[in-house]
DNA sequence: AATGAATGAGGATTCATTCAT
DNA sequence: CATGAATGAATCCTCATTCAT
């Protein structure tokens, strides 16, 4: 079921292709990147590591971006879109009308969904993560793409199911926030505070769910 | 009802005297560091920048902190006790048997308790979230801490509830993730992400402690 | 006769004292700066080569001028002002009228008075002739300085000494540019082009002036 | 009557074929190195910058000038030559003899002949101006054609006018420093420091003229 | 011939840290 | 104790030059 849905939003957004065409040379400069801006941390990693990591001259690294700071966005802008692109497509609703009638069912999609995507861009999104607070221009992107569009569009959805009566009558935003917090409480978790421990994913994800289902349900009309 | 309890909490840890004895120049240094670090991050911030707001000379700065890192120790690592203070108060289970008969309200206690405390030393828990993942010393006491001592307590805490029948039976960690995610979502949210909007903290609270209850609620036996 | 002149403007303007107050290092930068940016020009100049001529470490350099481009107008700035002194005597045209009858005392007034302060600031000189070019901050300082002020003061006196039928009436601007290119050419030579050629100085500036005076002599009305 | 003088002086010295044979590139290279040249002084030019106002690739440059000092000598070098041609004519003094019977016609026809110079030639006066003193080679270069050849000469067309009694008798060098000191300060003025003043060339020139015959007439003897 | 990616030495500048006053 | 001048290693970045295509 999640299939098609997954399809759907990278063949809107062309995501498959990763940033159309790097060089050689430019990919393995932005892999040292991501590997070192993870372990250091952006203003503590220097150009002349990244470039011995990458094997390349530390002069090659500023023929393909021009400062530091155009590295870190070129590797850090892009995920910004496709970290939400499930949200942003355009006839959304529509598919959730037609394929996800209960809540819970849109919010195993969207989990196992995002899931992989964590899994494959961990390093990324953990740069994306320690420095959004630090940089104006990723809060813009941020802003805009997130609130402006993620929220307003979740929003759509909550209140959807508000209507039909399965979840409690309170703001959206908040449901929206306690949805999202264990979502990502549950990924941070799992990928980034204690990644070594044994997993039961589906099992964990089955609990989150009902969890949040439960907790969301209206008040038993007796 | 929660007045003796955080009375409890501070004085078993002595947290009324800010660090035992500081100078007037080194609490003028350690408001500098709070706020530098905060804004541009540890590394992106300069002694001198936090030598001159502190309204000091550069080398008084390391006649009190050895070094960059000292100085950045010394703001963090208190605060990491007094973050977890409430859960490592000796007879934590005894309070609780008599003070808290449901996790409910245990769960007001600690987020009222924390909620003061988060929003009194925001900057410095900035800092502290920023950091962490750099320096293996705060990684070091955070596991030591977090993962040695309150998940331990918390999860007696949790075992106590599930035998009293009020928590589902599902493994504690579990519980206290998503525990734990939605009040740390929702400082996070209250705090950092909309700090400017308006928020009616009580209703939010109770909105929040009842999702809480009634997801972990166990199944109707009918 | 050129000595109280001299005196006043000095005093005037008080350049005695070199720059008020210098630390010793300081005066080595100057110093270093100095002879390097004569000998390869501003742009050709490494902060490393001045640092290591001035004995000091290439940081120290960037202790006392902000910037290598601070380091040049902190050399070539205060020459400016000290070049044109003597024209913006406040009571310049006074001086005139009291000391000097005629125009070609005068003139040998400024060029007693102007060589010795080119031998004595000859290669500070050079690098402002080198550097005034590519910089607008001191082309700026130039045009309002010497345009501004010199040239102005320069207009009256010509034309008090066209009005005493010393000189010719012809365009003052023109005037002034035919003895300044004479005195200048006479400087650039000696101290330039060819300095290590044996000058016998006072027959030359006799000649010089000779030469202007008569050039600019009224036609003899026969 | 300076026709004929111009024509023999750059058939003489072939400068009508403006460096025998450039490719198209080569052209826009020289073209675009004159502009960044001139703009910016030779150190502070890049070669990226040249070769992007060129419209051709920085390896091209290279192609042709081996280096970045021999794309400088290569645009500098012919200029010299040029500049100091009317002089090293070989018969000149004949045609001296022949064509200007006073200082004065000489005077004028050489100041016409060099406006045209300067004026298409602006911009590489400008550099080799700029870059002389700190090139050795352009020095020697200087040295040999312009101290070599080109006073020598001068010497001898003033001693020939000495001879006559057209000018005083001091000695030649002295003359020719201020036939040049006044020519050169025109030229300056004129085309670098108030290029955008309005002009009467004619007047100008006739008043420097006369200003320099003057200046160098011998005594009355009454 | 022309290209332009790659190089790496060198440039200006910053910064944590030291130490004489 | 406090200062702030001095340090020099390290940082980001530029640039002339080379070379495979």
């Amino acid at each position: 079921m999640a299939e098609p849905f997954e399809q759907w939003v990278d063949e809107l957004l062309n995501l498959n292709d990763e940033d159309v065409k790097l060089t050689e040379k430019q990919i393995k400069i932005i892999q040292a990147a991501v590997e070192v801006f993870a372990e250091k941390g952006y203003a503590a990693s220097s150009t002349s590591e990244i470039a011995q990591k990458a094997g390349v001259a530390e002069g090659t690294i500023f023929r393909h971006y021009k400062t530091k700071k155009d590295l870190l966005l070129s590797i850090v802008a892009p995920l910004m879109s496709k970290l939400i692109a499930p949200f942003i497509l355009k006839d959304f609703n529509k598919v959730l009308d037609a394929t996800y009638a209960r809540y819970e069912d849109f919010l195993r999609a969207v989990i196992h969904n995002r899931q992989e995507f964590v899994r494959k861009h961990l390093p990324v999104i953990k740069i994306l993560l320690q420095e959004v607070p630090f940089h104006p221009e990723l809060q813009e992107q941020f802003k805009e793409h997130v609130a402006g569009k993620v929220l307003e569009r979740f929003k759509n959805i909550v209140e959807h199911y508000q209507k039909e009566g399965q979840i409690i009558d309170i703001p959206p935003y908040s449901v929206i926030r306690m949805t999202a917090s264990n979502i990502l409480g549950f990924f941070i978790t799992r990928y980034l505070l204690a990644p070594d421990q044994e997993w039961d994913d589906e099992r964990e994800i089955e609990m989150m769910v009902r969890f949040i289902v439960r907790g969301l349900a209206p008040e038993e009309s007796r």
